[in-house]
RNA sequence: CGGGGCGUGGCGCAGCCUGGUAGCGCAACUGCUUUGGGAGCAGUGGGUCGUAGGUUCAAAUCCUAUCGCCCCGACCA
């Protein structure tokens, strides 16, 4: 009897034989590729890649984001959120309204049709989404509408790397809502922290939410999605009192330092020959790196700063740059910041100095410490706050990191690495003010549309799946983002029975809703296992003479590696019942 | 954008320093053998050496320009 191909509710296929597959699997690790789901996605035949940051997908790869996209869209429509798609390209005019075309800088990418008008492709869709909404919307009564697409960006990155978690080109599912009050976008705001938390663990992946950066809108926040994985990029604090943030958000409240000096000590010049970076100071003073104040330069907005932090702390970058008004602060030059206060770098001081500055709450509690003398080989011991040197504003500024004081409760924070799959962002009025979204009031007075926008990294998130499971055979799928469930290895495919069996067992499986590969290529067993291995199908049966002639199967998980004989008769539903597991709660 | 590196059959690389007929492994194709962890033997096909200019009797090799790709950095005084 032929074996009849069946195919899922969206149209795909539930069975593929290997033969007629486009898997092209590579032995060695591609040249180009650095991270371990890079090379693996490129050696699995998952993805190729066709310019700097961007991949064509392969029929796994695209698989694989499928199946993503599904449970992604499932739990949006569940939330009540509604799916349309945005243009890729979007005219200038819209960009420059917002206020973004000159804000967003080079990774927009940017290009002129026929007539000279300037377009963009979007590498994200407020502009676009708010320009449908305000033409839309006119009432309360519209509202609230949620509204969401899945849809390939584009960015324009410095430097595009790490295969799918960060390319120029991604796809990314980005939803908005428009609320009449702000308890209707807290609303619409839960609902979706709640759909994504959704998503993770349908995807079955461990997962952590964390408080994020909100940037420098007033009165908003947002929460970051992260799997996590010791290759993440981003680093997250976590306390047992369920606080958890990302390192770039977390407050650092009353840390630690040093207590005071005492306050009859004489401020002391002191040489210091050469010693211009806090390790090297504090070993040749003989004092603790957290008795030294660190002194920077920054550019800011509104002009040169200079920042002290604590010898033995870091500055977060973020926390610096919403302390001094949201706009990038840039460090300044050795030469820069000699040619300012006539100090060479290392040895700069907040004393008589005209330049304002701001300082880590830190300082304040350390009371005074060694400082940079303004000038070359030269510091200062014993320099007491207030006494010789002023501070014009306090700042929470330090990264907070392992052991350091959770901000709600106060015992030690831990820290783990994580990748940024997805963000929930509460938006407010900032795009429908500029671009006049308005509705009216159940009191006829016009408002402007409450916002919140969310992501989510398609692509990314099956990179990252990658990140979190593998081994040094291959991929280790999470059953809901395999492309194929389960994989058949017939050994010798040229034995009647062996083909026999196999075939059945493809049909049935199929007949039963699983999702099947039949390796049925005339290659050696060994190819068959190490390419098993290498594209990672959580569930493999090997189908050879010798168990066959017991009446039996060989079964092999890919996670736990667990090895176990099934009679060939109830393979089939063994294995249904094994994907239906792994696939977790729906 | 700054620094470093690399472009040589489909993939991974050697050859370049010191110019002189373009090589290796894998893959592909044919045949025989083999068949539970990327087989063995024999044979075959496939490369404007990224591109453009220059130097030279002669350029993959030296020089110049250019394009592409990768890595590091672009906050830690």
């Amino acid at each position: 009897m032929a074996t009849e191909m069946r195919f899922d509710f969206h149209g795909q296929p539930l069975g593929l034989r290997l033969s007629r597959g486009f898997v092209p699997t590579l032995k060695e690790d591609p040249a180009d590729a650095e991270v371990v789901s890079h090379k693996l996605l490129i050696r699995a035949g998952f993805i190729r890649k066709l310019a700097a940051g961007i991949y064509s997908m392969l029929p796994f790869g695209l698989r694989s984001m499928r199946k993503m996209e599904r449970i992604v869209r499932l739990e949006m429509h569940r939330a009540g959120a509604i799916e349309l798609l945005l243009p890729a390209v979007q005219p200038g005019e819209l960009w420059k309204e917002s206020g973004r075309w000159d804000f967003y800088g080079k990774e927009l990418l940017r290009f002129k049709d026929r007539h000279d008008r300037d377009y963009i492709i979007g590498p994200t869709h407020e502009e676009v989404i708010t320009d449908l909404a305000r033409r839309e919307i006119r009432s309360w009564r519209d509202l609230p509408v949620n509204l969401f697409q899945i849809q390939t960006k584009f960015r324009d990155e410095i430097r595009p790397r790490f295969g799918l978690m960060r390319g120029r080109e991604f796809v990314m599912k980005d939803g908005y809502s428009f609320d009449a009050d702000e308890d209707g976008a807290d609303k619409s705001y839960r609902a979706m922290y709640e759909a994504y938390a959704k998503i993770f663990q349908n995807c079955a992946l461990k997962f952590a939410t964390v408080e994020a950066d909100s940037g420098a809108i007033g009165g908003s926040y947002s929460h970051e999605f992260m799997v996590l994985a010791e290759t993440g990029e981003d680093g997250l604090v976590f306390c047992d009192c369920g606080y958890a943030a990302n390192q770039e958000k977390a407050e650092l409240k009353d840390y630690p330092t040093l207590p005071p000096e005492d306050a009859s000590l004489a401020l002391e010049k002191v040489p210091t020959p050469n010693r211009r970076h806090v390790p090297e100071l504090a070993e040749f003073l003989k004092v603790p790196e957290g008795r030294i104040i660190k002194a920077m330069l920054f550019e800011s907005g509104e002009g040169p700063v200079m920042v002290l932090i604590p010898g033995d702390r870091e500055i977060n970058p973020v926390k610096l740059k919403n302390a001094l008004g949201g706009t990038e602060p840039r460090l300044l030059t050795p030469e820069e910041a000699e040619k300012l206060t006539g100090a060479p770098m290392g040895f700069v001081g907040p004393m008589n100095t005209n330049i304002p500055v701001v300082a880590d709450h830190g300082v304040k509690r350390m009371g005074g410490g060694v400082i940079g003398a303004g000038e070359l080989d030269q510091h200062y011991l014993h320099a007491r706050l207030d006494r010789d040197f002023t501070v014009g504003r306090w700042f929470d500024l330090a990264q907070a990191g392992d052991g350091d004081p959770c901000p709600r409760c106060g015992k030690a924070l831990s820290t783990k690495r994580g990748i940024e799959v997805g963000h929930v962002f509460k938006l407010g009025v900032k795009y429908s003010t500029a671009m006049n979204a308005v509705y009216a009031g159940a009191d006829g007075q016009e408002r402007p549309l409450i916002m919140g926008c969310y992501g989510i990294g398609v692509g990314r998130t099956v990179a990252a799946a990658i990140e979190q499971n593998h081994d040094r055979d291959g991929i280790i799928w999470p059953m809901p983002l395999a492309p194929y469930e389960v994989a058949l290895l017939p050994l010798q495919v040229q034995n009647a029975e062996v083909a026999a069996a196999s075939e059945k067992l493809f049909q049935d499986l199929m007949d039963l809703g699983v999702e099947t590969v039949l390796d049925d290529r005339d290659e050696r067993p060994g190819m068959k296992f190490k390419d098993a291995d290498l594209i990672g199908y959580p569930l493999r049966l090997t189908i050879s003479e010798k168990s066959l002639a017991a009446g039996q199967v060989e079964l092999k998980r890919r996670d736990t590696r667990e090895v176990t004989m099934l009679n060939l008769a109830d393979a089939a539903a063994t294995l249904r019942r094994l994907r239906d597991e792994g696939l977790g709660a729906k």
